[in-house]
DNA sequence: ACCATATATATGGTTAGTCGTATATTCTCG
DNA sequence: CGAGAATATACGACTAACCATATATATGGT
């Protein structure tokens, strides 16, 4: 997989896919409706988001019933995940991305709760 | 300053501002001239997006007799600093960004060249 | 087979980004 | 002060990005 420096950067200079990536690194595979729940934000906008960057690679779906689930690509190229990482730490500080974390802990219903088997 | 993430990762969604940005993290002060002699690209357009740089506070600017010297800026934020380092480190290995070093190093008349005092 | 839920896509409008060309500004030197 | 070099900005055109709304597709349950 190769990803494109610009490419790549676009994507994140979106507010929305920075939440959805950010979401991602910390919490692991999320659903869509678990996005839109956390983000506060509509379904095909997510879905739109999500798109674009399983397009460039960066997240990858999986379908598990009606649900499907996204994560970061597994096979990312290391400067990506870096870059990621980065952003994701320095996020930890910032009040939206701090909240969304929270409004997802506190979603009722989560797909896939069961998974504590 | 404070950067938006965003904002910072918009920037680095164009290529020639890519490039600009990696030759002065590798290079540090670098005038417009020798920018537009290293990548090959209009004078227009290496200012306008200096400009862009400058305004978002990722670059500053130094006049010194007619030419004026560019670079990162040293007051940049930790995050943003360490993105630019995972990038530019990545980029070293990509023919354009190599290619950009070795046309500047062969740059005849660099101005500021009698720096070596 | 039908309905509800989850997700994806299509459409049309609006804004933001980029570009090349042309022109303005600022400096240096004579 | 005038000429030339270095740099900046203005302009109009073009393209890409984003959005909300509406609609399509796929799945599970009854």
């Amino acid at each position: 997989m190769d990803i494109q420096f610009n490419q790549f950067f676009q994507l994140l200079s979106d507010k929305t896919r920075l939440r959805i990536v950010s979401l991602m690194q910390q919490q692991g595979e999320l659903c869509v409706c678990e996005l839109v729940h956390a983000l506060g934000v509509i379904q095909p906008k997510i879905s739109r988001h999500l798109a674009v960057l399983r397009d460039v690679g960066v997240v990858i779906d999986r379908r598990q019933g009606q649900w499907i689930y996204y994560r970061l690509h597994p096979d990312l190229p290391d400067w990506a995940r870096r870059v990621i990482d980065v952003t994701v730490g320095e996020a930890a500080n910032r009040k939206t991305y701090i909240n969304d974390l929270l409004v997802l802990a506190e979603m009722p219903d989560r797909p896939g709760e069961s998974r504590c088997a």
